[in-house]
DNA sequence: ATTTAATGTGTATAAAATACACATTAGTTA
DNA sequence: TAACTAATGTGTATTTTATACACATTAAAT
């Protein structure tokens, strides 16, 4: 079942015929990934009727003997085989008919991988990544919970050291900036840019250079081990 | 159905009974209030035998045909009777054994009220305002809950003019800087605190003076009327 | 008239954010 | 091998924001 994309919409269908019509609560996950200098989201075919030829995110019915961060948990899983999720609660949207089949209160996650290191699961081609700039609509009300999600994220990344989820190992400041520059969709100043990372002593220089440039290499760099913990928030 | 404070345990029993188990939904509300230069927190004797004796949140299952938002909105004006009140959406909690009746995910909602301008609703004398400070040990995950909305608030509290829930109409700056420090648990110093207060703008002047002080007497301001409004917040 | 308990106000200093330019380097190409 | 290209690496001046701190003034109470 788990594996199945369209679990979603028949445990859906059976429980809106039920005679007392209950809640069902699910998990959205918008999961962030960078690539060619741009900020990506990860998106399924919408596998509703109404929604047919939409994107939408990947999310699940949380089941009766799962944790709430656990299911979001599962949901990355599934799809990306990646243990060590950086997954973090945004906001719960609950509009009574903003799902079609029936009532869901839907708990959006954001999550934040490297694309290059791990292969996706891809099941009958269903599932790509998508540039956050060109997506205009998704299914249900998933733009809006990208958005939200995507300003949360604009927020975090000056604070804490999140982005490393999105690094190579190794990695120049030039191309840690171009990942800042595609998450906060503006370009930085590249003096003022290198003196804000330094003050936050997240990094440690590897005393090695880049290679495989056609032009005067940069140091390479690797966060701090503390810094690459990610775990669960706390709450759930 | 509403007004009976057994409403939630006696749906959660028979929730719990149903052969297909499913999860409950429920919000639950922090209220915040101000009296005495004390931060304040409405709560209600637990119902239920195990957390008899301990105090809880106020909150409800959501009703099936209920958005999220106004479930909380409901709960807040059963109790208070109030319509414009401020009510902001923090985090979604949803451990599987956090409610000892069954599964119950909650959304925790915070919302600010001025105690006095307000009748509670006491019902059998089981609300109560009680100090933030004070508070030990509540009913199920509630001092989380609690102390996730607080810091939330403290957050919120420099950036947007939401204290204004918290004050009469016209107030002087003193009576201002009690309420942030009551807010912020720590003391402000009086010449920096009006000046951040001046440049955000949010004040009128009234050209009042105070009145019923036994020293000498501070100017009195309101909050401008572009920053009383409420509302929800836009998502749910 | 004196005491009390507050109001109202400004400046100096430190810290943080921003704007901005040039010499250097390695690879590529003519 | 010289010149070109496309990047790296770096510092200072300026503005803005945050902080620390003290004294004359006012109205009421005694």
């Amino acid at each position: 079942m788990a594996n199945n994309p369209n679990f979603k919409t028949a445990a859906l269908e059976k429980i809106s015929h039920l005679e007392y019509f209950k809640i069902a609560v699910s998990v959205d996950c918008v999961i962030f990934g960078y690539l060619d200098k741009d900020l990506k989201v990860l998106l399924i075919q919408s596998d509703l009727e109404e929604f047919s030829g939409l994107n939408s995110l990947l999310g699940d019915l949380v089941r009766p003997d799962e944790d709430l961060d656990a299911a979001s948990y599962r949901i990355l899983k599934e799809r990306t085989d990646l243990d060590d999720v950086f997954l973090q609660q945004v906001h719960t949207f609950g509009k009574v008919n903003r799902h079609p089949s029936g009532r869901v209160v839907t708990t959006a996650y954001y999550s934040l991988i490297n694309i290059n290191s791990h292969k996706l699961k891809i099941i009958d081609n269903d599932l790509n990544w998508h540039s956050v700039k060109n997506i205009r609509k998704l299914a249900f009300d998933h733009k809006e919970i990208l958005e939200t999600c995507l300003a949360h994220l604009q927020q975090e990344v000056m604070e804490t050291p999140v982005v490393h989820n999105l690094m190579p190992e190794k990695f120049s400041l030039r191309e840690l900036q171009e990942v800042y520059e595609a998450i906060l969709a503006s370009p930085l100043d590249r003096r003022n840019f290198r003196k804000k990372i330094a003050v936050k002593q997240w990094l440690q220089d590897l005393n090695e250079m880049e290679d495989n440039v056609s032009h005067r290499p940069g140091k390479l760099y690797k966060f701090k081990p503390k810094y690459l913990k990610n775990g669960f928030s706390r709450k759930s």
